[in-house]
DNA sequence: TTTTCATGTAACAAACAATGATACATATTG
DNA sequence: CAATATGTATCATTGTTTGTTACATGAAAA
């Protein structure tokens, strides 16, 4: 797997459960993304203390969403998964005493604001029913062709 | 030091170089960086290929600019070093075969495409003229409270 | 020409972060 | 009480980045 998908992961997952109708167990998720249950628990244990999913405990237990998917966007998985930084490169410093410095930084700044905040206001824009509603269309297209297969 | 800083390290030995009316050295630079003379050369091993920098050899020798401040461009400085991926987070699968994973990339990748033009554009409309001007206005603002002092 | 200073680069070490794995406690079902 | 599943701490593994050492090369100066 590539490095630092936790946005991408959790939706996955969180689709897989949008498209389920029973709880999921982490082992059976962590299938979907070739990892490890553990793995998927610490993921979701964000999203579960933000009420977007429940986990209960015990045999036919595991993951089921519990939010409405036409009001979560993708900004607020993008939140609740701890908002990592955007960037993949940074400042050096963040109030560096060296003049030089600080003119890099406020022209990089400006740049990487504008940049980031476009992406939120994107993200801001799609919510999981979205992305449900993609995945059906895919879906169907893919069953005209072939006999069903999500995975 | 913060993670995978190139643009800024390099962006912050340019301007020193551009202020500088000698050439500066490794170990130079690398103390502005606070870093190992060994990493500024390799860092800018990139840029002298590209023409941006000279390094000669020998005593009295170090590094110099050999570019037009006013024609480089930030986007230039960030393709030298290596166009290093935008974003800290990325796709799972490039292609994935599940239907769920293809939904959830194309729901992400256009928010992220147009945030990484965005920044690829906005780097694009500063030059390094426009930093090394910016660092003179802060030194000369600066100079005007208290004794200079560049590092 | 020899010494000195500086880059060029390979090879290796250290530090760090992300991920995976193990172990065990807890809760729930039947 | 047995079976199943999460919760979580701890430790191992992996991979990437950064730092270090070592040595070759080239240029200037004595």
């Amino acid at each position: 797997m590539k490095k630092d998908c936790k946005l991408s992961s959790v939706l996955h997952v969180l689709l897989h459960m949008a498209h389920s109708d029973r709880a999921l167990t982490s082992e059976e998720l962590s299938g979907y993304l070739q990892t490890n249950p553990v793995v998927v628990r610490r993921t979701l244990a964000g999203l579960r203390a933000l009420g977007y999913v429940e986990a209960v405990k015990g045999p036919g237990g595991g993951w089921t969403l519990s939010c409405d998917l036409a009001k979560v966007t993708l900004r607020d998985i993008y939140d609740a998964v701890g908002a990592p930084g955007v960037f993949a490169m940074g400042h050096r410093e963040e109030n560096p005493q060296c003049l030089v410095e600080q003119a890099v930084n406020e022209g990089l700044d400006k740049a990487f604001q504008e940049a980031e905040a476009l992406l939120i206001g994107r993200l801001s824009g799609v919510t999981l029913a979205d992305l449900s509603a993609d995945f059906n269309r895919r879906y169907q297209a893919h069953s005209r062709r072939k006999t069903p297969h999500v995975h």
